[in-house]
DNA sequence: AAACGAGGCGCC
DNA sequence: AAAGGGCGCCTCGTTT
């Protein structure tokens, strides 16, 4: 009956209270505790299916899933809610812990978020210290009126069912980020080491360093004609510069036009040497196990609202090491991509007709070539990132003067943007996330150079590609929570009771992955398909823009194109 | 010994 | 004319 019940977990032991909310967040009924906070919930998730207001999904769902499998359906995450809307007030960077919000409401000194347990990975020893409450103070109690406080806030915004999609997906995406936590990425330590094997020579032992790597050291250093490290830029440099080659540095574009035989050598040293150090053997051990990887997610981590994660750099997997991530047996990886989502993002924004129309069908940047680029789908492509990035440097100055010209609507979002963020103000994503204010010692000092370039109006034109960046970025990570959030509610309805369920196992910035029994894979496809076109019409309404995404039934993510 | 910024590169 | 946005994580080399 109930369609909200908050939540408050005791400060020790496995019981609770819960207490039903109505429509405005007042409670309907006394404050319920229960012994079993888990089994408590699991009986009301089954029979209600309501939305579970609670301090922190990070903090209690794991505790609830350590105890019971249940999978719960919808939740409005207090301190992810509460740091979206500081931010849309203008408050970036504030404590958000619901005792931060709590003594906000209140009037009270408003306790930092240091030692907060989700913050710096250090569980506190008590609940209530995890969200910064004084200790007199009731944490469901606090609970309730944070909570209705949220929704007062929400409803005096100028788009107030825009904000609620977004702290909906967000909260959606704090319950999805905990059971892929949990569930974990399928990664094939056997494909894993094969693939070492081959690229870095058999494993070695202790810290020795891999043959392949000792070996094109002494090849470059051969080559270079002294004994200097590869590892380190400054001796590299002077090495090249002692060889007659000068070098700005040691990246790779610059070393691909070295014209010097060492420079190949050091490019394939490096690249063994990456995947050596940051997903090689000791980066199995501590990250995979089981036959998952198990990184941890997250949410909110990225003002822009995409997600970070923590530890094992899963948002960085390097395509030469997909080959790992293996399907279970008799499973499939339902691999959904999102095709050039940013510059569709820009053109259902900016509603600009020409933009529109090309992005109302598969290859945006093929449609842009046709019409506006001489067939030239590179120089398309490159005009669109750089309208989005702020790039003014080599061929994309007069690319985007075409652009200015054949998509002027477009072109004025992506610069009223950056102009916005030139003069110090904040820009908004399509459902309200909120750039933050440049730091308080911006803009200071104006002391006029010879180029005409100031400390101060370089640093105002860096914010000003930031702000103008962020609306887009923001935007799409807008659509992706949102097609998280839909995707999830599918694949719950999907699974069978008892049996392997599909589950979302990977997502990252415009790219969804789910592990499922191989029955369910076209389901599951069908699925995606369906959570695209819903999250875009809840995130864009009506609009001509398509925005695809790109699916594959596959049992091994390399195979996923 | 630990902390930090810089240089660099992986992903989007 | 104007030096392309966001992140995590590695190593180096210096500072504390």
């Amino acid at each position: 009956m109930a369609e909200w019940i908050a939540v408050a977990a005791d400060p020790v032991g496995a019981g609770g209270r819960l207490q039903a909310l109505g429509a405005d967040g007042t409670p309907l009924s006394a404050a319920e505790p229960v012994d079993d906070l888990a089994e408590a919930v699991a009986v009301r998730e089954a029979r209600l299916r309501p939305r579970w207001v609670w301090a922190a999904t990070d903090d209690l769902y794991p505790r609830l899933l350590d105890r019971v499998p249940v999978r719960l359906g919808r939740c409005h995450d207090l301190k992810l809610v509460e740091a979206l809307l500081l931010g849309y007030e203008g408050g970036h960077g504030q404590p958000r812990s619901l005792g931060a919000a709590w003594a906000r409401l209140r009037g009270l000194p408003v306790p930092d978020d240091a030692r907060d347990g989700a913050a710096d990975g250090q569980p506190s020893l008590f609940a209530a210290d995890r969200h910064q409450l004084p200790p007199d103070v009731d944490q469901l109690t606090a609970v309730v009126a944070v909570h209705a406080e949220q929704r007062r806030r929400i409803a005096a915004m100028e788009r107030p069912e825009r904000m609620r999609l977004l702290c909906a997906a967000e909260s959606a995406g704090a319950l999805a980020a905990v059971e892929m936590a949990r569930d974990g990425l399928p990664w094939s330590a056997a494909v894993h080491d094969a693939l070492l094997t081959d690229l870095l020579g058999p494993r070695p032992s202790g810290g020795a360093r891999p043959q392949e790597l000792d070996r094109l050291t002494a090849r470059f250093q051969e080559a270079i004609g002294r004994p200097v490290n590869p590892d380190s830029p400054a001796q590299v440099l002077s090495a090249f510069a002692r060889a007659g080659v000068s070098l700005p540095s040691t990246r790779n574009h610059v070393l691909k036009d070295a014209g010097h035989p060492a420079a190949a050598i050091l490019l394939r040293y490096k690249e063994l040497s990456r995947i050596h150090s940051a997903h090689g053997w000791a980066w199995r051990e501590q990250w995979v196990g089981g036959g998952r990887f198990r990184p941890e997610y997250v949410v909110g981590g990225v003002v822009s609202g995409r997600w970070a994660t923590r530890g094992g750099g899963a948002l960085q997997i390097p395509r030469l090491l997909r080959s790992a991530v293996v399907a279970d047996p008799g499973h499939r990886l339902v691999v959904a991509d999102a095709g050039q989502l940013e510059p569709r993002v820009l053109a259902a924004m900016s509603g600009d007709r020409g933009l529109c129309a090309a992005a109302a069908g598969g290859d945006m940047y093929a449609d842009l070539a046709g019409t506006a680029f001489d067939g030239d789908r590179g120089r398309a492509k490159i005009a669109l990132l750089a309208a989005m990035y702020g790039q003014t440097s080599g061929e994309a100055g007069q690319l985007l003067a075409i652009l200015r010209r054949r998509f002027p609507a477009a072109m004025g979002l992506v610069e009223e943007a950056a102009r916005v963020g030139e003069a110090g103000g904040v820009v908004r994503s399509q459902l309200g996330r909120t750039s933050p204010r440049p730091s308080a010692l911006w803009p200071q000092d104006d002391e006029e150079t010879a180029d005409g370039a100031s400390p101060a109006l370089r640093a105002a034109r860096a914010w000003g590609r930031f702000t103008r960046n962020f609306t887009i970025q923001a935007s799409a990570a807008d659509w992706a929570l949102a097609v998280l959030a839909a995707l999830r509610r599918r694949l719950a309805a999907l699974g069978p009771d008892g049996g392997a369920p599909p589950r979302l196992v990977f997502f990252q910035h415009d790219e969804v992955m789910v592990h499922t029994p191989v029955e369910f894979a076209e389901a599951v496809a069908e699925a995606v398909t369906e959570a695209a076109r819903e999250a875009s019409r809840l995130v864009f309404g009506d609009t001509p823009v398509c925005f695809p995404l790109q699916t594959c039934v596959v049992e091994c993510y390399a195979d996923a194109k």
